[in-house]
DNA sequence: AATGAATGAGATTTCATTCAT
DNA sequence: CATGAATGAAATCTCATTCAT
């Protein structure tokens, strides 16, 4: 990916006042480019070229390209706690939170980072942090809906989140590729199987 | 990521001797460097300076980047469906098909390709068809194993495989990351749903 | 002087045949651009530019900034460790010396590498190594010359080597800045001084 | 070394409070960057950066890089006129010069500002004259310390002032670098000469 | 079968400077 | 007094690729 400094990516450092509108544009189109091209495109030129911007000024709100990485990783990890909050609220929580976890766009998003953090010593921990906090998230949501009542199913709430979490993403990056086969069936048995467990599930909080 | 030339990556055209110990070797040195840096990082100059080769030399062999990766793609195809005939043959085939979607070295190529074919139209066509081969092959064993008794769990075997898929790889992805809540929980709970099935599977063909 | 990656400079790497003569264009061109602008501004441009090449091409026989800069570096050690053979070898071999040492354009390029030297770490130990080594063949060469007859003026040949050094360097800076109020009177001290030492001197080996 | 505005700088445009409290910070923080890392990293930037303040506000009391240098380099030319004018009214006056000049934070400074005025013509006249000034003072000084009587070493006020420039900055640079061959003797020959001087000395007056 | 030379493009970053408030 | 925003230029480096030998 080019030259890269070996220091430390500044999480905190934030050039440019937080609610400038130029700031937010800068942040959504990263994020389209990441979603639609990879992170690895997510050059200063290409976000400013397509946000018609000059690219100095991509480098004056972020100094550098983890900055704006980190950044989008944030506003991702942001919208995701908001999707697991409003779940909780939703008529059928569980079933709320499997279609989040099929979300394909948020999982096109959430794949370019994994890879990410694979690839970069440097951003690995804050962006697994942030999956980590998602991950607690869903616990205590499942832990308030379930109660120990997943045990009988041979189950934890955190069992439950990495299992929806897995066929969620299978599912919506092998969408992506053209690739089917299977999907139908797979998505019918963990909908099946999530309503019966909703069945199983104590009273709403 | 660099400058990537638009030209089709030609599948077919291959030069150097096939069995070449050469060839080999920087086949051997670009898995390499994919699986630890990330396929971005698979240039023509780094898998050559890392095989104490020359640029030219891998030129020589993969006319263009793209080859390059094609050629790991296959190679790396091959093996899984060397694991997937493996399977079949073991003593319990399910349960060896399981720890193959569950194994972290193999998962780490495959995700860097996937985000690869996520990325490069050019490529997208050949890598998604590897995987959807890799699907039908799966089917095949499953089909062989269970005949129609899958049915009874709402499942199928082309399901079955996206099922097994899915967690496996959420499991060797979030291992590298360093994220492990949940983790045992969902592997006791698939093991556990896998035992059960096999006794309800088939003699082994 | 923007971006520096921290890898060591990789002192004997080196790209293109060593007789190329491209490579030597580009030597001789960094030299004269590093005499007349300074160091900082021996960059990949200004060096290419000035060479009639494409600023690639210098990359290609230089990998790293560094490396050039070395190299030229290495080149002037070597210059300077043939004019003090070549003062041994001279009628009035401490004259000789002495003229070296008062050499503007020697002193020049000397200058803008001890700068450089120190500001940045990566060079300093190479940089100072070789400084080290014409100081030695110049104490190898004065104590040929006078075996223990300094010690009469109070002098070992590594202190008259420093001295001579000194009052040479602060000559030469000085005209180039166009400041030369006290240079003939200690020009003149200096060559009194010698001639009275050379009569103190051995015979020529 | 980055762009550099080819506009002459403006010695006398002088904005913001002379007495100002920030603009002495950001005199002592330019000053602490160039004796560390040289003139060339003394931007805007990094000085801000280092001192806890905006690079708009370092603009505002030196609209240019040049004022900032320039300013810097008058500092450190009242400080060493203050040097001399304290070394007359020491106990040991030649030998207080000679340890000004052998002083290696001042020569250090000086150096950088030497290499500075070497490649920037911009500068040149104004860091030259502020060297000559110091000559000036030095002679002054050491005639009215010695009237005439350095003749009898072949000497004269300007000429001691150069020879104690020149050894006292060679052994500071070396010193920088890690080179000492030869130190120790050098200093020892010039302190006991100077002795040999101070007796030929006239009264202080 | 292998390699040295050359080139154009692009990514990352630093910088000085201007302007409006 | 002070600051945020914006911009254009340049420096460093990495790459894929082509060509001639």
């Amino acid at each position: 990916m080019g030259p890269r400094g070996s220091s430390m990516a500044s999480t905190t450092r934030r050039v440019g006042t937080e609610g400038s509108a130029t700031r937010a544009l800068i942040l959504d189109t990263a994020e389209a480019v990441i979603r639609e091209e990879g992170y690895a495109a997510a050059s200063t030129r290409r976000v400013a070229t397509r946000a018609g911007l000059k690219p100095s000024l991509v480098h004056y709100y972020f100094p550098t390209t983890d900055d704006l990485l980190l950044a989008v990783n944030l506003k991702g990890a942001e919208a995701s706690a908001r999707a697991i909050d409003a779940a909780l609220a939703a008529d059928d929580p569980v079933r709320a939170l499997w279609l989040m976890h099929a979300d394909s766009a948020r999982n096109a998003l959430a794949y370019e980072f994994i890879a990410l953090a694979n690839h970069r010593k440097n951003l690995r921990a804050v962006i697994a942090e942030h999956s980590e906090r998602m991950r607690a998230r869903q616990v205590e949501v499942l832990s308030r809906l379930f109660g120990d009542r997943l045990a009988a199913e041979g189950l934890t709430p955190a069992g439950l989140s990495v299992v929806l979490a897995g066929i969620g993403r299978v599912l919506a990056t092998e969408d992506a590729l053209g690739i089917t086969a299977g999907h139908d069936d797979a998505r019918a048995f963990v909908e099946h199987w999530l309503e019966r467990l909703a069945q199983n599930q104590g009273t709403k909080v």
